[in-house]
RNA sequence: GCCCGAGUGGUGGAAUGGUAGACACGACAGAUUCAAAAUCUGUUGCUUAACGGCGUGCCGGUUCAAGUCCGGCCUCGGGUACCA
């Protein structure tokens, strides 16, 4: 009798694959083609169990779908430029690439005893000069048409490093190394044009019925259409250029209730001002403290200074409004200036009060008589409101009607007009580091900033720099930046900006359907693989890069490098899960955490005998300590007990936890596995049985919700179903053909999980080649429906008991037959029902 | 702050508006064993002698029927434009 050793087991039949070549892809009219993607690694040097269960995940619809006769693209390669491998090179010393490369190799490694059906073939690193280079020529292109630009923009700037900092890089409003704190600078950035396209990427997200609704809701959100009143107030006395102050609002309707103007600190009369007035220029300073983050900006204390000037209303002259500049309003969204209207904005209310300004209300719920305000009152869009200061007698029944008609009224007295904005802002692609893709330009003295030749692409990264002191070392070299101008031929300077990681990102999916190709993409090739099929990663990537790539599918569509066919760059999307671990923590001598790795921790205590504590389970993560290295797992299990494990007990778009009980009872269950089929394959031949018929019908369920469960993303229900088909089978009496036979099927069922595991039992049972390469068992419908049915009776929507009756029951039957049942008598209790609810095939509800 | 999610037994979780707790872990009991491991069989939401009662984060609503739909909260997680 076999025994289950899954280390054997694993690298023979991937060796097998490999031999066969059936992961590699190749384009072919025969079958329809499938392309399946996970989101590429970050070579970090370590997997974690987050990427073997999105791996296997990928794995699952990938071998599945090459069962049901797809022909199947699944490439991996790596997101390999990035922030840590500048800071392994300064913290620990060594090169960016070299470390970056050595991380690659190392991860490849790991990766490799998983038995992922990928195509290796298609491997690439974002870091390869043949990629970056086409992503040079994808920029040229870009810039070509238009889609790039140059404007200022504002960065973290740590004023004793004197360098620009990620937000990550700011903690509390202090720069992570040098502890000063972080100013906002302005400089000149690399911008793409993402926002000429806001109504585009919001408007196709109707069509992309494969992607979960959650994430095309926030993307809407973030391309955040809105339709709003633009209109100026004229100044009184104000320096020469600011004669009106242009505001932009979603609430007209509230005009009445304005009681002061707010400007960012960067709008263009802020920035006048502080050139005059020394406490201006000191107050907009103290603005500008601190990173650039939305949250850092929202969350701050709200501060606001009166500049003096005044405003006229716009249908009072009479009327003056204060003019105050405000560190919450961001020069980058609408005008960088808008009116306060505090009775209906509590950010507004909560300024107003504590700057003194009047709070003028406009409107009130319709059953108030008060217009005194607590807070801000902000009507729902669907309550009726009474204006108690309509426009000359305007009728606004509610506070959406209301904003239409405020639009119309003020267009119609002249006041501004009624325009679409989107929050979406364009995508600032420049980043003052090294390890990243040069932008391919110049900048002449004579000719100003001029685009490099294509024929001279790739621009590669100096690997003669240093790394010790922060700031681009790209400025620092002593000789990269020099070069002929393209244009003139003159001297001039190269571009240091490097691009935003992000960029890499965004158009990979397309390299790898050519990974060859001496042109960003291979038109014939990029046609018959695009779109992507299925593309599954993080939910942290839900706005972002998916927006960012839906963004790039469009440009390379413009500057001819995909198809028109390629609309957008994937079809179908799967968001899922973290994997999570408990923390095992205990306190130093000064009472501070100190953590401990699980593989330290038996039973709750340390080898040395101490207790610890146990958090709840977070998200693996290297500070916490509460990682499970996937290495030892399959040294310890193999790959199957992995890979079946994390999708076994979550469904996978939940975090999942890792438990050694739970890897530990995968290795049971697989060895139970083996050791019933095995058992089974040398049984000798008995004849038919009286049982074959029912274990026949559970296989054929088993098929049925097995493939639904995998159609679905229900990996979680369909290896439930598995664990209950090899219960009944382990306990059938039937004949020895039938037992192989459902034995048969259930490793092929098994085989997108536990593939090595399916090979072997699927060879030891007789199965003909690769179970790999065999064709998806078809369910027979006839054997999934049962005669006979249980019905569940209710009385008042509580359950009192049950009937058994044949399928096609007559209705009035069903009620006479439930209306026995002893349950149900005793709670009716003589009572007459009023009416019996039958739903057929479900359950019967009695009302009294 | 703002946007988006999630919350069900001791644990992970299942459930087209239709039997709440499938499947698994753990626990308990039994078989096997000199004993243990492994394996096999059974029990297992809480409560109750039983009938029954209670039960899906909290409060309220719609419905013959709500974990599921609606309104209002609470807690946790993701994102918040230079982490990837």
């Amino acid at each position: 009798m076999p025994r289950y050793s899954a280390a054997d087991i694993e690298a023979k039949w991937q060796a097998a694959w490999e031999k066969a070549e059936i992961f590699s892809a190749r384009r072919s009219v025969d079958k329809p083609k499938y392309y399946v993607l996970e989101m590429f690694p970050y070579p970090s040097g370590r997997i974690h169990m987050g990427h073997v269960r999105n791996y296997t995940m990928g794995d699952v619809i990938a071998r599945y779908k090459m069962a049901t006769g797809h022909n199947v693209l699944h490439p991996m390669g790596w997101d390999a430029f990035g922030m840590p491998a500048e800071n392994a090179a300064m913290a620990i010393g060594g090169h960016p690439k070299t470390w970056t490369y050595n991380n690659i190799a190392d991860m490849r490694a790991q990766m490799k005893p998983l038995g992922l059906s990928i195509d290796w073939s298609r491997e690439f690193a974002t870091c390869d000069p043949e990629y970056y280079g086409q992503q040079q020529a994808l920029f040229l292109d870009m810039l070509a048409a238009g889609l790039v630009y140059r404007k200022n923009a504002i960065v973290n700037w740590d004023p004793v490093d004197m360098t620009v900092l990620a937000n990550e890089q700011v903690e509390q409003g202090r720069g992570w190394r040098s502890g000063a704190l972080v100013e906002r600078r302005e400089l000149t950035q690399w911008f793409f044009k993402i926002s000429d396209m806001s109504e585009e990427l919001l408007s196709a997200l109707d069509g992309l019925d494969n992607w979960p609704p959650k994430v095309k809701l926030m993307q809407a959100n973030w391309i955040g259409k809105s339709r709003g009143l633009q209109f100026s107030f004229s100044t009184i006395d104000a320096p020469i250029g600011h004669d009106r102050i242009e505001v932009y609002t979603t609430r007209p309707d509230t005009l009445l209730g304005a009681s002061f103007i707010g400007i960012s600190p960067d709008h263009p009369l802020a920035k006048h001002l502080e050139r005059e007035s020394p406490e201006i220029a000191a107050f907009n300073a103290e603005c500008r403290k601190g990173g650039t983050t939305e949250e850092a900006i929202e969350t701050a204390e709200k501060l606001g200074m009166d500049t003096g000037l005044r405003v006229r209303h716009p249908f009072d002259t009479a009327w003056e409004l204060p003019v105050f500049i405000a560190n919450f309003i961001l020069m980058d969204y609408g005008t960088g200036a808008i009116f306060g209207c505090p009775a209906h904005d509590q950010r507004d209310f909560e300024f107003a009060t504590k700057y003194e300004l009047p709070i003028i209300s406009t409107y009130l719920p319709s059953d108030s008589s008060s217009d005194e305000l607590s807070e801000a009152y902000v009507p729902p869009k669907t309550e009726k409101v009474f204006y108690n200061r309509g426009f000359a007698g305007e009728a606004w029944q509610t506070g959406n009607e209301g904003v239409d008609s405020a639009i119309a009224f003020c267009e119609a007295k002249g006041v501004g007009q009624g325009v679409t904005k989107y929050r979406l802002r364009d995508w600032g692609l420049s980043r003052q580091r090294y390890w990243g893709c040069p932008i391919p330009v110049v900048h002449c003295e004579a000719c100003g900033v001029v685009p490099e030749k294509t024929e001279n692409l790739p621009i590669e990264l100096p690997f003669d720099v240093e790394l010790d002191k922060p700031g681009n070392p790209l400025d620092r070299h002593p000789t990269w930046r020099n070069c002929a101008c393209p244009s003139c031929g003159g001297t001039a300077l190269r571009e240091t900006d490097t691009m935003d990681t992000f960029v890499d990102s965004s158009w990979y999916f397309a390299r790898f359907t050519s990974p060859q190709a001496k042109t960003p993409t291979d038109l014939a090739d990029a046609e018959y693989w695009m779109n992507v099929d299925q593309y599954i990663g993080g939910i942290e990537h839900a706005i972002l890069h998916l927006l960012y790539s839906r963004f790039f599918a469009r440009a390379m569509q413009i500057t001819g490098h995909l198809p028109e066919s390629a609309n957008e760059p994937f079809d179908a999307l799967f968001t899922q899960g973290m994997v999570t671990h408990e923390i095992y923590q205990t306190r130093d001598d000064r009472d501070r955490p100190v953590y401990h790795l699980p593989e330290d921790v038996t039973d709750g205590k340390l080898a040395d005998g101490t207790s610890v504590t146990v958090v709840p389970s977070a998200k693996m993560s290297k500070s916490k300590k509460n990682v499970v290295d996937p290495v030892s797992i399959i040294n310890s299990y193999g790959a199957d007990t992995a890979r079946w494990f994390m999708l076994s007990d979550s469904p996978p778009e939940r975090d999942v936890e890792w438990t050694a009980a739970g890897a530990e009872a995968t290795f049971k269950h697989l060895s139970r596995v083996y050791r019933i089929t095995t058992e089974i394959a040398e049984m000798t031949d008995n004849g038919p049985r009286a049982e074959d018929d029912s274990l026949l019908r559970e296989m054929h369920k088993a098929i049925h919700e097995v493939t639904q469960g995998i159609e679905s993303f229900g990996f979680n229900a369909s290896i439930a179903r598995l664990y209950a088909f090899t219960n009944t089978l382990s306990k059938s009496k039937a004949g020895a053909s039938a037992q192989k036979q459902a034995a048969l099927v259930l490793v092929q069922l098994m085989s997108p999980v536990t593939p090595h595991l399916a090979e072997d039992v699927w060879s030891l049972l007789g199965g003909e080649g690769l179970v790999s390469t065999v064709p998806w068992p078809i369910a027979d419908p006839d054997m999934l429906i049962d005669d006979t049915i249980t019905l569940p009776i209710q009385v008042n929507g509580k359950r009192r008991g049950e009937i058994s009756v044949p399928r096609e029951l007559e209705k009035a039957e069903v009620e006479k037959a439930a209306l026995e049942v002893d349950g149900v008598q005793r709670a009716l209790d003589g009572a007459t029902p009023k009416k019996i609810i039958v739903v057929p095939g479900r359950i019967v509800n009695v009302v009294v």
